[in-house]
DNA sequence: CCAAAGATTTAGTCTTGGCTAAAAATAGTA
DNA sequence: TACTATTTTTAGCCAAGACTAAATCTTTGG
């Protein structure tokens, strides 16, 4: 991870219309694709979570049954993932009993709700219908730093909300 | 893929504030989740095509190792890329030569490319600073749909571009 | 023209996050 | 209580996407 700039080549036509990495080293492109690297395995996490989260706001307790059922994938592959989530201490669980958060857990929970939250109105803000910000926020919301976020908020703030 | 609605509890406390949930049936929350996954899948390709077509226009060949280079991945897993890449028919490539694009990947990298300026642009134009645009934007293109696309082109055109 | 450097390929491993099928436990009801 | 339905767990499968190490091919400088 050392290797910046100069490499070998003349860099010809700066390529204004078009190529993304034309303005970019290669190092910090690397970083960038790295960091939607990282982004993307947290997204499963993250989405167990909050929905969990959700279940237990909603219905008093978060049963794998109604998780897979929300996300759309089988039980199994729940079961899986809360072993998985225990284990990185996001959530507790006994044999055959429902799902509870740890403080971790629930401040993950919070953090992505509130993020969500906040992609949801700018893109209502920017103009995008409700069925598609609630929609690609699910997929977005991962992918916004915390500067990001914060722009988005200042932006709420000064236009309407 | 059919038991819509009527989930047999009795949905208490709307909770206006938090769970995203609360609004929205569990078969409508399901449909979102399986399109974020399926944006998922598709980021990397997108990624390694798009990439591609940018060595191609800036250098006149893309080759294995600036793509691993400007990846931050190893060769070998560029490698073995390159051959799924292949037989999406996105790309062709013979033994130990560079890479070229199809039809089809050339197409899938200008959009992908164009999708990607269009986020840049608007979270410029919602406040965002330059290095967070660029990196956030690397994650969030993948997950915009041409309709919230076409908003943020919307949005772009009224307030200033 | 040939040896070293550099690039590509191959082989084998790992983790993640899905799946199905079937077994075991719990819950609900006649 | 016993039977049935539901839920949870287990086992085994698969593909994607990353890695390292080592083999092979190409390029290049002396």
């Amino acid at each position: 991870m050392s290797d910046s700039g100069a490499d070998g080549r003349d860099t010809p036509a700066p390529a204004e219309g078009g190529a993304v990495s034309a303005r970019m080293s290669p190092d910090r492109q690397a970083s960038h694709f790295r960091r939607a690297r990282q982004a993307r395995e947290m997204e499963v996490v993250e989405d167990y979570v909050e929905l969990i989260a959700d279940l237990i706001d909603e219905q008093g307790e978060a049963r794998l049954v109604d998780v897979a059922r929300r996300l759309g994938v089988s039980g199994a592959t729940v079961n899986k993932m809360v072993s998985r989530l225990s284990e990185m201490s996001l959530i507790t669980s006994e044999p055959y009993r429902s799902i509870f958060l740890t403080e971790a857990g629930r401040a993950m929970a919070e953090d992505s709700r509130a993020r969500h939250h906040i992609v949801v109105a700018l893109l209502r803000a920017v103009g995008v219908d409700d069925e598609n910000a609630w929609a690609d926020a699910e997929g977005i919301e991962h992918h916004c730093s915390p500067e990001t976020l914060a722009a988005f908020e200042r932006f709420l703030e000064k236009h309407g909300k």
